[in-house]
RNA sequence: GCCCCGGUAACCCAACGGCAGAGGUAGUCGCCUCAAACGCGAUCCAGUGUGGGUUCGAAUCCCACCCGGGGCACCA
């Protein structure tokens, strides 16, 4: 890219630079972007903008890498500003600004790796990254842009996790509560506390003091629980699930993860299964991520239906009215039920075990367990198996069903037999009521495990042929099943299910596979907990006046140095390690008293919960957010009217309801993770009050990646991207032959392409206009070089349309346009603003290039380009390529920025045109094309359609046995 | 195994059920240049993954299969 020869004032690399500096320079120090509040600190300029309409315009959370960007990385910040900027000059009042996720295990890892403090390393990255997006020309408003690692932000997080500790899940009322409301109605004797926080049922009366707090904290939504975790030594922290990988390993670093029982902070996401999934229907969301989400929350319709353990139990103080829950989708098959399955980890296994083995017991049933000893040691034999197991081996596909019998019997409630119960790891303890009722002919998992123990089959649904092999799923008539039997399934189900309620034997029920969120990690960058435990052990919230807990300096503030593979190591706080600050003297209104803190910190996926909150309100130091300008920017204010039409089923009123951010952009990857999470919290705060709206993100929006090629030795290995050379469609590194391949842009692929590169080799206008013109925004492409030359020429042509390149001199006139490329002006608008509207930025820029074109050719005919094509041209250009637009605009002798400047419009009637093309086909196939008017009749369409010689010639001597005539389209004869 | 998304020219991508091409890249040929690069102009290139079906008419709708990408996976 030498410019020695170049026209001083051609559109090259070097002017480009030039011009971008000095528009960044201009909008920040005229505050462009900043957007008005309705009140408050940052409502400067409200009153010019309170009769728009406003548009929050969001992307999701960056956390600030250490290697600094690379070209995929921008896409859908180009994609939002784009659409923000084109908003803005359709009158909203657009609010538009970027933040920063910068606690968490990615952070703390590349400190880890580069030897830095956390927050060192944090801020170096951010400024990198700032310096990067910077120079894309993003019209943010960069007064609202927070980072998570901030005290004034995390303040607020550690105040959302109080508002949750301080609240329960009233089922009645379908909502959160205050927990001293629940504490009320026991005092008052209106509720009695039930269930597993009381599973003794004592009435609150005769409770102690302490009894009490416990059973009060088994009701909140953020509570403590010992439970099976995921445990990752080579990260020192446990996990929640939605970070285990299918192959069970860490999502982050990719080390092994292993189930053990931790005392850990859990969020009671799972009271909210019900309308996370409901409403999922108010959203305008891609329907593959709503499908991913309902997958997730798993809700299955079923039955509980209970077994009562039969009466030859013989340990010590056993009853016989003892029984087994289990949770099934098919109450239609129990009287198929010849076994039951416990998981190994079932607090009922215990208790059922007897002493001796029944004498009906078979060998086959003591399996390789049981052999030559009681029960109960093959039971606790098989329980360390299967706890030894990791999460990958537990879970390998095809593997060899395992179990044990227990020696135990329970009844079926509808045949009176008794069967057999078993324990074993292919069924879970976190799902259902870890039990179940197996039913090996209608069940794969179920039939594998009876064959492999000599269990009885009895089929319950015929099969449709006799000679029928294996457990048949599908319909058809019940059979050994008394009552049910010629029943359908579903009949049959909901016939049961009238049965198990009038015996009090079970009933209908609905079970979710999502679980309660595992909120603790032992790691040190991250929000600490504002969590003290007293004397007693409880834990008690900092009250709101001492948030926030800073998070203490530490010298060594790494993880337990932990062995990857050690599945019985134990997590290790660094937090526990600040002694200074482990302790606190607080005065909860019994008198200062000394607490000791929480050392655990919170999951990244914290701060991102409600970061687009305080993008609204960032400065405020008495709420999280203003209700009222929380109010103004998260209702549906649906951008205006015609743009996106509904993608989705439900009624506007509907979806005003749910309000939430008014176009969320990025990328898959956050399907379940932060989407839930973050729909969650925001429930939360809507019950308790907070939030006005029911969901956070109204329309969310995916981005696809970007790719690039990376190329493989013939030893599999990876080469260096630059040295390799293409020749005759073969690549080859060095001389010897390599294979391509398209995948993520990143590291281990060495494919790595940084803006930096291009800024310098084309500018940064030029690689907006790139990246939207690859292909649909949602869509993954991948990258190519080579081929951003071409938005450079375009951009270089339309420059040079207005400016002369040795000169700088305008070459526009006043004179009027030709009628043809004026009327090529008005569809051009009017097709821009469509696709724009629907992110549709390749089509549109396609358009800019095709009207380009014309404007060439005009200024070569009449030696100038019209100033009626050149204005509307630089303002559609302008949201792609601000910087050109700006400066065009200025050369234009227009005094101010066109951030504002309305977005050009269209006159229908120059979108009609006077005469038409119509292809005429014969039995579909064109023949010839006619001129005709363009309001002509079908009748005088199909006349001028017979009147063509080659059709005349055609239909002569053939019988027309139809007519296709599509007014404005074609005519089509169909003839014998 | 189940569920999504996608296969159009050498490449990236357009095309309300109606003439397969809007645009870009690469290639080829010119112009410019002492020459090259940049630039400018022209031009070549597919019948839409495969096989059926619906229709006057299918890239588009339906069915089956193949290939690529993604998600879930012992969830009772």
């Amino acid at each position: 890219m030498t410019d020695n020869a170049a026209p001083a004032l051609r559109y090259s690399a070097r002017l480009a630079n030039e011009i971008e500096k000095k528009w960044q320079d201009v909008w920040e120090e005229q505050h462009t972007f900043w957007a008005p509040n309705p009140t408050g600190a940052l409502s400067e300029g409200f009153a010019e903008a309170k009769d728009k309409p406003k548009l929050f315009v969001l992307d999701m959370f960056p956390y600030p890498s250490g290697t600094g960007l690379h070209v995929g990385h921008p896409l859908g910040y180009i994609g939002t500003d784009v659409y923000a900027r084109f908003q803005r000059m359709n009158g909203h009042n657009v609010l538009h600004a970027l933040g920063y996720d910068a606690f968490g295990l990615p952070a703390e890892q590349y400190a880890l790796e580069t030897g830095q403090h956390p927050r060192t390393a944090t801020e170096t990255n951010i400024a990198t990254m700032r310096r990067q997006l910077r120079a894309l020309g993003l019209g943010h408003d960069p007064r609202r842009s927070i980072a998570t690692t901030d005290v004034s932000y995390y303040r607020w997080t550690q105040w959302i996790f109080v508002q949750i500790f301080e609240s329960w899940y009233d089922v009645e009322a379908d909502r959160a509560r205050p927990i001293v409301d629940l504490v009320a109605d026991f005092e008052s004797g209106i509720r009695e506390p039930v269930g597993e926080a009381n599973p003794e049922e004592r009435p609150w009366a005769d409770l102690d003091e302490r009894t009490r707090c416990e059973v009060v904290n088994r009701y909140r939504l953020a509570y403590l629980e010992e439970a099976p975790v995921n445990w990752c030594p080579g990260l020192g922290t446990v996990l929640a699930n939605e970070e285990v990988t299918a192959e069970g390993r860490s999502d982050r670093g990719n080390f092994p993860v292993f189930k053990k029982p931790l005392k850990q902070w859990m969020l009671r996401i799972t009271a909210y299964a019900e309308r996370l999934l409901a409403d999922l229907d108010l959203l305008d969301w891609p329907e593959p991520i709503k499908l991913m989400q309902r997958n997730w929350i798993g809700r299955s319709v079923g039955a509980s239906i209970r077994f009562p353990v039969a009466g030859h139990v013989q340990t010590i103080d056993q009853t016989i009215d003892q029984s087994i829950e289990v949770f099934t989708t098919r109450p239609d098959t129990v009287f198929g039920a010849t076994y039951m399955v416990l998981a190994p980890e079932h607090p009922l296994v215990d208790t059922i075990v007897p002493a001796d083995w029944p004498s009906s017991t078979s060998a086959g049933w003591k399996g390789e367990f049981g052999v030559d000893v009681s029960p109960r040691d093959a039971v606790t034999k098989y329980r360390e198996f299967a706890g030894k197991q990791s999460e990958m081996e537990r879970q390998a596909e095809g593997r060899e069903k395992t179990g044990v019998f227990t020696g135990a019997f329970a009844r079926n409630p509808l045949t009176d037999g008794d069967i057999p119960i078993f324990i074993a790891d292919y069924v879970l303890m976190g799902y259902g009521t870890g039990a179940i009722m197996a039913v090996p002919g209608q069940d794969e998992r179920d039939w594998e495990f009876a064959e492999k123990f000599d269990i009885p089959i009895v089929r319950t649904v015929a099969p449709p042929d006799d000679d029928f092999e294996g457990p048949y799923l599908g319909d058809g008539p019940a059979i050994n099943s008394e009552f049910l039997d010629g029943l359908d399934i579903a009949a049959a189900k909901q016939k049961i299910g009238e049965w198990l309620v009038e015996h009090g034997a079970g009933e209908p029920t609905v079970t979710y596979r999502l679980r309660d969120w595992l909120f603790s990690r032992q790691r040190y960058w991250g929000e600490p907990f504002p969590i003290v435990y007293g004397d007693d052990g409880l834990p008690r919230a900092v009250p709101a006046a001492l948030l926030p807990v800073e998070l203490p300096e530490l010298e060594d503030f790494r993880p337990a140095t932990l062995d990857p593979d050690d599945a019985v190591s134990d997590p290790a706080p660094p937090l526990a390690r600040a002694e200074t600050w482990l302790e606190a003297e607080i005065d909860f209104g019994d008198g200062p008293k000394r607490y000791l803190r929480e050392t655990n910190t919170m999951p990244q996926w914290a701060g991102s919960c409600w970061y687009f909150l305080r993008y609204l309100d960032p400065t405020n130091e008495d709420a999280m957010v203003d209700r009222e300008i929380e109010a103004y920017w998260m209702s549906s204010g649906v951008a205006s009217g015609s743009e996106h039409p509904a993608q989705t089923s439900c009624s506007n009123s509907e979806r005003d309801q749910a309000g939430g951010v008014d176009l969320y952009v990025g990328g898959v990857e956050h399907a379940v993770l932060h989407l839930l999470y973050a729909r969650f919290w925001h429930k939360v705060l809507f019950d308790l009050g907070h939030v006005s709206t029911v969901e956070p993100f109204h329309r969310l929006y995916n981005q696809g990646y970007i790719q690039a090629p990376a190329f493989r030795d013939e030893r599999g290995m990876i080469v260096d991207l630059q040295e390799v050379e293409e020749r005759a469609g073969q690549h080859f590194y060095k001389g010897e032959p390599v294979t391509r391949e398209f995948g993520k842009m990143g590291k281990s692929l060495k494919n790595v392409v940084t803006p930096d590169d291009i800024y310098r080799d084309y500018g940064a206008d030029t690689l907006r206009l790139y990246e939207m013109f690859m292909g649909p925004l949602d869509a993954s492409r991948p990258w190519s070089t080579t081929d951003i030359i071409g938005m450079h020429r375009f951009l270089q042509r339309l420059w040079r349309n207005v400016v002369d390149e040795d000169s700088g001199d305008l070459r526009v006139s006043d004179d009027a346009a030709d009628d043809e490329t004026r009327r090529l002006l008005h569809r051009t608008i009017a097709a821009v603003r469509d696709d724009m509207a629907e992110l549709k930025f390749n089509t549109a820029i396609a358009r800019l290039i095709e009207l380009n074109n014309r404007l060439t050719q005009v200024v070569a005919d009449r030696g100038s380009a019209p100033r009626e094509v050149v204005e509307p041209m630089v303002l559609m250009l302008a949201p792609l390529t601000p910087h050109v637009g700006e400066e065009l605009w200025q050369r234009l002798g227009r005094p101010a920025t066109l951030a504002y400047e309305p977005f050009p419009e269209f006159d229908p009637a120059l979108l009609v045109e006077d005469e038409i093309e119509i292809p005429v086909q014969v039995n579909g196939k064109v023949r010839a094309t006619i001129r005709v008017p363009a309001g002509i009749s079908n009748d005088a369409l199909e006349a001028a359609a017979r009147a063509d010689e080659r059709i005349a010639a055609l239909l002569e001597g053939a019988t027309v046995r139809k007519v296709i005539v599509v007014p404005g389209r074609l005519v089509n004869f169909v003839i014998a």
